[in-house]
DNA sequence: CGGGAGCTTGAACAGCGTCAATCGCAGTGG
DNA sequence: CCACTGCGATTGACGCTGTTCAAGCTCCCG
């Protein structure tokens, strides 16, 4: 269902990479440092290179919404009219590359194939962006939390090995501002998703998927997580 | 706050026109027609000339899911690993440019203000659909149908101009596919916003903003709609 | 070993979803 | 031109789920 098998993406070419390379300096934050802050003049674009950063948007009456949690791999501060449009900041410490839009945006116009590399990327964090808001239209807490998790294996490239333990990276607060929730409630939702036997924890960070079906069918929001009829078979009459 | 101001986009240039104009052709949709699949294999790109189309998934266990309304100079279409990712049905009658996927293709990649005018469109898109997810984090229904009202004068080019009267061209039913609610509570959030003194209303497609304050007051959650302090002076002891 | 932030748990409330019945409008055909 | 018909919109009643507020706990880090 998910097409992570087609994700396989187009590489650099050695002369693109060179030509990044050229203008690409190392920088590292801390947990909790911030990158960049929406409306900043975009003075730089980020590739991540470890680490998870997440990007944020401050409202006016709310406390802060999470847009996008970023992997290693990702491109972090496209910006429109010259200003970032998000706030970034680091989940956990993190290492990227940092490259000034000066010396890129010259570059770009003569790399037609780096420019074609941006805009799939871009399309790409589109979608994934699209899925977001797929998630947030949920009703169902557990499904969102469920499709959450789905979302984080999928971002580790664990896709389909269900025996794997995924790491959790960021805070509860952060999932809950991410998916348009309260903190207790993703509380609740983790524990419902264990005690029906789609999930088990070995602390708050790491996790597998124990059952997918299941897992998928909560997801889906045609079972429901407090009857737990596979996990428990007893108690049923 | 919304820098609509800005948004004046790069037209293209003359020559890019004729590049487009070559191949393009016209495509008109009756109200409901499907213009495309999610998963159909992306044989070309559109650009709407007149009319509102939505861009929509299906999802297993629910009902369909509106990504977003597009509107005139919007481009749809826009496809991963050759595939369109969102099926596309036109609320109102519709025209449309159609660009074959094929010839479109090679004419790109010799006119790199083509790709850049591209890139840009994308990355405004992306802006847009993150604020879609903001809107799905609201919990209040009438925040999220005051935000959605907003969107609706952005995209008609009528921010500002408080008297002016806006259409709402599609039901109530896609209107709550969008902000990922039910029709009634639709209705009901509409009821609220015109008995508080935001908005007035014509009838059910034809609205105006009355009070801009309450209405951005509402959004942010730091006014109750119910509570109608400023609209009915009256009736409070 | 102590402090504090983050997490968990509990209880009460409130808002939205759901179901069902009715209404109103638009498009159709006579 | 008007009546018919059917879908979409509205309204009401009810239950459920998540929010909110408050208290206690755990774990991490100093």
């Amino acid at each position: 269902m998910w097409d992570t098998a087609e994700e396989s993406e187009v590489p650099l070419t050695g002369v693109e990479r060179a030509v990044l390379a050229e203008i690409a300096t190392i920088a590292r934050f801390k947990r909790g440092e911030i990158i960049f802050k929406e409306g900043d003049p975009a003075s730089a674009l980020f590739s991540i290179i470890d680490g998870v950063v997440k990007l944020y948007r401050m409202q006016v009456g709310a406390e802060e919404h999470v847009v996008r949690f970023m992997f290693a791999n990702d491109l972090i501060g496209l910006a429109e009219f010259g200003k970032y449009v998000n706030s970034a900041k680091s989940v956990t410490s993190t290492t990227l590359y940092k490259m000034p839009t000066r010396a890129l945006e010259p570059r770009l116009r003569q790399n037609p194939g780096l420019e074609f590399h941006i805009l799939n990327k871009l399309s790409h964090e589109l979608r994934r962006t699209q899925d977001h808001a797929l998630v947030l239209a949920k009703h169902r807490a557990s499904a969102k939390l469920g499709m959450f998790i789905r979302m984080l294996e999928a971002d580790q490239n664990l896709a389909g090995v269900d025996g794997a333990e995924l790491s959790v990276p960021m805070p509860r607060t952060d999932i809950a501002a991410y998916l348009g929730m309260s903190p207790e409630a993703v509380t609740r939702a983790f524990a419902d998703l264990v005690s029906c036997g789609a999930l088990s924890s070995r602390d708050r960070r790491h996790l597998k998927i124990v059952d997918r079906a299941k897992l998928d069918a909560i997801i889906a929001e045609t079972e429901d997580p407090t009857s737990a009829s596979t996990a428990l078979p007893h108690r049923r009459r």
